[in-house]
DNA sequence: TTTTTTGTGTGATAAATATCACAAGTACAA
DNA sequence: TTGTACTTGTGATATTTATCACACAAAAAA
């Protein structure tokens, strides 16, 4: 499991043996079941997690009770309610095990302590972020330039396995569609 | 205008004379009149732009010829197509002044060096990155749960100032909805 | 100034999508 | 095993939004 968060970060970074042990003690892990929650609307959020297996969604309920998928958090994945964790305010989302599923979990804390004592951590979540930030652009403009039936076929090429691992309901409120009109669009 | 880019950057980490002629040295200054462009589809993507003044749009051109605001990039904020600004590759979007708009431009070598050379800077931008993350993913929460009329109503709060300032056609691109139909809303 | 482009509102109509309702299939727990 | 909850497809209908067309106002260019 330890491995999986190594070369992760090796990705982007180079590590001796020693960084990556720096790196490691400011982690927990977590091993949770399907539906357990790891952020709970209107708690604290302790911590930004990394997946190392399994599947979560980062969800959204509104005030009429109906669901919206922020995300899907899946292998190599870090998922928090950002907001929340970085301004430690209370959580406006729900994280929720799709699958059994286990994470590494940095706090606040630790996210800050690793990133003072080891600059090129700083500059790995620099990166990752902007990938984040780039993802979402790329998904407003996805919301600005299609219909729902081309939002579908968009998602079905570019994460094909989510197809096999989550409901169509799920696929429609991340796609932002009745599931309705979703199961018509793919028949 | 150099004091302009000074506070914006103390807002979030603390700065010598010193230091801010390192930071200073890594900016061009670039003044723009009302429909210039800052960046072209298609070209190579030089530069990311601190706005100091001025206003812009982030559009995507689709293939049928019509335009799709990403962002408006108002006074204080960073702008580029930074997909293309941080891979290297061609403008899939255009940057263009919708007022006359003076900048600080930021080569991506320049990018790094700062960063490099300073490593505030690195947790400068990576407060950046992540205030952009957050703000892009309470966009698609709001494509996710509201309709047209309420994400209208939302920017009108959040941002009353656009509404002087750009035409009801653009705010309807930004919106994701057409013109006309913002038209029936606002009235 | 005059001309041309750009912006805006509104009607008529079409298309996309939501909502409600129901039936049947599947997974999972008691 | 039985039952309960979750999932999916589909019909009927309502609502939202897009598209096309036009008139006119405002702003920019000649």
């Amino acid at each position: 499991m330890q491995e999986k968060l190594r070369e992760h970060i090796e990705k982007i970074i180079s590590l001796t043996d020693e960084e990556f042990s720096f790196i490691r003690a400011h982690f927990t892990i977590k091993n949770s079941k399907k539906r357990e929650f790891l952020i709970r609307k209107g708690e604290s959020v302790k911590h930004c997690y990394f997946v190392v297996s399994g599947l979560l969604k980062l969800v959204y309920d509104d005030e009429s009770g109906s669901q919206h998928i922020v995300s899907f958090a899946m292998e190599d994945w870090w998922e928090t309610d950002f907001l929340a964790f970085h301004t430690q305010t209370k959580a406006t989302m729900s994280l929720q095990c799709l699958e059994d599923t286990d994470v590494f979990c940095l706090s606040l804390e630790n996210y800050q302590k690793l990133c003072a004592g080891l600059p090129k951590m700083e500059h790995f979540f620099l990166k990752k972020s902007n990938s984040g930030h780039i993802g979402s652009q790329q998904r407003i403009l996805s919301f600005l330039t299609s219909n729902a039936k081309e939002r579908y076929d968009q998602l079905l090429k570019r994460y094909p396995s989510l197809f096999q691992r989550v409901s169509k309901t799920l696929l429609a409120s991340y796609l932002g569609v009745s599931r309705e009109t979703l199961s018509r669009l793919s028949s």
